[in-house]
DNA sequence: CTCCGTGCCTGTGAGC
DNA sequence: TGCTCACAGGCACGGA
């Protein structure tokens, strides 16, 4: 599943391989991902264009486009996008392939068909969903301050839930947040305006840290997640409670315990992140 | 406002 | 062995 750390390495690869290249047309061999447009309309739109640059915000991977239309897609749980230098048969789970003049193609795969993609023209981009999202961790804009102004405002909400909430901090899933709230010893279920600003600074310093090793790794292939060539990343060996319930804490020793919080599976130590 | 359940999908793995 | 079923979780949406 494909978080913040996954998509940026994804972006920065695409972006090496894609960029300034042409699209020559697209074929589909399911429609789920494409969201009010038809796949004749779709490909109308992209042929011919060429890529100008590649962009991350959240979650969201933007493709601008020279005609002044952007192509908006997101992986959800179990999409990949795959590039080849050359012609390759599509696989099993392959829903779509672009083509490039230069015989370069991307294929979107996905298992269980819940990534999007969206086109929008330039001037409607300010209505966008990742517009509308709240701040990367990665941009300079978000600072310790801006955290702390984001978390008075949600003072009653479960820290949890505030840091999966895309409209204050873009790109946190389950895996990211579990292990950076154990990594700032501070409880999934904790009130947000509990929090001592201590605890906040650490939760600051934790998020950052936490998914800068993630992208340094190349992400978490815990289960589907594949960089653009079907690389796994590293950051499933250094995971410090998602889905070790009941294995041993690495800082205590005692049990990793697994709750619900905020509708999702929650990993967590109940020594180092006590209640 | 905040939480919770449901739907979208299909593979995996536990238990019988 | 083969079946059922809970579970995995990002996001939208409806209801409490």
């Amino acid at each position: 599943m494909p978080e913040l750390p996954e998509v940026e390495c994804i972006v920065r690869d695409l972006k090496e391989y894609l960029n300034g290249k042409k699209f020559t047309g697209v074929s589909f061999a399911f429609y789920n991902m494409l969201q009010g447009i038809s796949p004749e309309a779709f490909e109308k739109e992209i042929r011919g264009e060429v890529i100008r640059d590649i962009k991350r915000k959240g979650k969201y991977i933007l493709f601008f486009l020279s005609n002044d239309i952007i192509l908006e897609v997101h992986l959800r749980m179990t999409g990949r996008l795959h590039y080849y230098p050359g012609p390759v048969d599509p696989q099993k789970y392959t829903g779509a392939v672009f083509y490039f003049e230069s015989g370069d193609e991307l294929h979107y795969q996905d298992v269980r068909k819940f990534g999007t993609f969206r086109l929008y023209a330039k001037q409607m981009l300010y209505k966008s969903k990742p517009c509308l999202l709240g701040l990367d961790p990665l941009a300079e804009n978000f600072t310790l301050n801006s955290f702390s102004e984001m978390l008075k405002k949600n003072p009653g909400r479960m820290i949890k839930s505030f840091l999966l909430d895309q409209k204050y901090i873009a790109g946190m899933g389950n895996i990211y947040t579990d292990e950076t709230l154990f990594r700032a010893g501070i409880n999934p279920g904790r009130k947000v305006g509990s929090l001592s600003l201590k605890e906040i600074n650490r939760l600051f310093e934790s998020l950052l840290s936490t998914l800068k090793e993630g992208i340094n790794c190349r992400g978490t292939s815990i289960s589907d997640y594949r960089d653009i060539w079907g690389q796994e990343g590293e950051f499933q060996k250094r995971l410090k409670v998602y889905r070790r319930e009941g294995s041993n804490c690495l800082r205590c020793g005692g049990a990793i315990r697994r709750k619900v919080v905020a509708g999702r599976g929650t990993y967590y130590c109940p020594v180092c992140q006590p209640l």
